[in-house]
RNA sequence: GGUCGGUUGGCCGAGUGGCUAGGCAGCGGUCUGCAAAACCGCGUACGGCGGUUCGAAUCCGCCAUCGACCUCCA
């Protein structure tokens, strides 16, 4: 467990991480409001926090990694007024929210488990957690920073403001928030327009609701993280992740309602991935530029040229640093695709290097780059640029310029066994690989290549032609080696 | 309007006060019956204008521009 650095959006600086239990790290994770089909902007942060969880088992720490699914208390329009999400997708589709809930949980999973994104630790429902919730409600209203206003519950702001400091997370000063405030009027049982809802009174036309202290309702959006991460990481905890749009209220709200409760800060490291934009655009609804997971990883959607597998896209995604803005592109998406295919070519062919006595490459110098990137706040785009670096070394053996030992051979193994499989999870597509069926087919075509060498030592080149050119037309490269032949079927 | 963050070669994308990022594409060469792959070499970029410095793409100021957040959003 070396030193490893981590920006902290708290202080905004990199800091080194040092957990609260020596050994042991507690990371919570915001995770997807399931009322929709998973879509690309869900892949970064889920991208980005896998990453961060393989790192810190890789270092040898014990992670509990929490990652929430939302199927209550986010509201469609303004914060504390209109429907539920969950529930108006329940009435377009006229299922039960439950229903709702379970769809694109499922399908969030599914996704999740084709980008090979680490199952968290623990996955907890808000709708699971309403009792944990109405105690954290109470909690602050027993320390007097929460109130009661026909059967809902609001945190005081300014009264808190007043003894904390509200915005020290986002860098926002209470007074410019009083006067940024872009709706005064819709302040309603508020005290104050800044304050927000912990637990909302329900009427009885809403589906979603629970009994509570205050009456029928249900719990505000900023108390399930609150709830459910102390609850399983205890307080305070180590890390906090989500994106970055998520910083402001969500997690300045979560700051503030931990205080509230627990008398200081909840968590020690708070880690922020910067957003994805399409063709430099935002991505929206209203702009038609919203991808969903499936369309990518299926070609469908009209601004996609043609599909992308899921490795492609989580290469994409690890190619760039987590708090840089990253833009999506079909051309910057198929340059990424040849990287990656290139990256994994090298290392399989590691196995196969010929062995000499002596090395001309430097593998620790390479072992040592790599890991000083992502000790250096997680720069998987530096650790790309080195493994590209000992892929030219690979291909250089393999070219005979270069030589290497068994030694440094079994250090580059290991290095690109921890790296691209376990830290970077990557993985190349092994579908329909190792059947029987594959293992006859592959044979075949061994066979028809075979009779293409012999063409070839016949100088027979109209048949050594006919049979790689109609092996083409169904999709097959064939390449030509020194001693024999290499193929593979393009899907 | 407020807060914060960008602006890097054809495209994507790192980065540091002086030492080649990397990927993709392109060009030239080696190899090959041809091709593909691989290898070698090449392009010499940092929004604009000032300033600090022996030296700045890297620090400071101003301007331009883009974006995020300020409202649910990953």
């Amino acid at each position: 467990m070396g030193d490893f650095i981590i920006y902290n959006t708290l202080s905004r600086k990199k800091e080194l991480f040092k957990p609260i239990n020596p050994g042991h790290v507690g990371m919570y994770v915001c995770g997807p409001t399931v009322y929709g089909e998973a879509h690309l902007g869900h892949s970064r942060p889920a991208i980005t926090f896998d990453l961060l969880f393989r790192y810190l088992k890789y270092l040898g720490y014990k992670v509990r990694y929490v990652r929430n699914i939302t199927d209550v208390g986010h509201l469609v329009n303004d914060a504390d007024e209109g429907d539920d999400k969950v529930e108006g997708k329940a009435k377009v589709e006229e299922l039960e929210p439950m229903e709702i809930v379970q769809r694109y949980t499922n399908s969030y999973r599914r996704n999740m488990l084709q980008l090979n994104v680490l199952p968290p630790s623990i996955e907890p429902s808000a709708s699971g957690h309403i009792i944990e919730q109405i105690e954290t409600v109470q909690q602050m209203i027993n320390s007097g920073f929460a109130y009661e206003v026909n059967n809902s519950v609001y945190f005081d702001v300014e009264k808190y403001a007043s003894i904390h400091s509200y915005g020290i997370l986002s860098g926002r000063k209470i007074e410019d928030l009083y006067s940024n405030t872009r709706d005064l009027d819709s302040q309603g049982e508020k005290k104050s327009g800044l304050d927000f809802a912990v637990w909302k009174n329900a009427t009885p036309d809403h589906i979603m609701r629970w009994p509570s202290p205050w009456g029928y309702g249900f719990p505000g959006w900023h108390t399930e993280c609150t709830a459910m991460s102390t609850k399983y990481l205890g307080e305070p905890f180590d890390i906090h992740g989500g994106g970055l749009d998520l910083l402001f209220p969500h997690h300045e709200a979560e700051i503030a309602q931990g205080v509230a409760c627990f008398g200081h800060s909840p968590v020690n490291y708070w880690v922020h991935n910067n957003l994805i934009t399409i063709n430099g655009q935002k991505m929206g609804k209203s702009l038609g530029n919203f991808i969903n997971l499936d369309q990518l990883f299926a070609g469908t959607h009209q601004l996609l040229e043609k599909a992308y597998s899921p490795m492609c896209i989580r290469f994409f995604i690890l190619q760039a640093h987590y708090r840089s803005p990253l833009d999506f592109s079909n051309e910057a998406l198929q340059a990424a695709e040849k990287g990656l295919e290139r990256l994994f070519k090298a290392v399989t062919m590691i196995d196969g290097l010929k062995i000499s006595d002596q090395s001309t490459i430097d593998v620790p110098g390479v072992i040592e780059k790599c890991d000083n990137a992502m000790n250096d706040d997680l720069n998987s785009p530096i650790l790309i640029a080195h493994l590209f670096d000992g892929v030219k070394m690979i291909n250089s053996v393999n070219d005979g310029k270069s030589t290497i030992n068994s030694i440094d051979q079994a250090m580059l193994k290991k290095l690109y066994n921890d790296y691209v499989f376990d830290i970077l999870g990557l993985q190349p597509d092994i579908s329909g690989a190792g059947t029987e069926n594959s293992k006859v087919f592959g044979q075949v075509v061994d066979l028809l290549l075979n009779l293409r060498i012999v063409a070839k030592k016949n100088k027979d080149w109209s048949t050594s032609d006919k049979i790689r050119n109609s092996l083409a037309d169904l999709g097959f490269i064939v390449k030509d080696t020194k001693d024999g032949f290499e193929w593979e079927l393009k899907g």
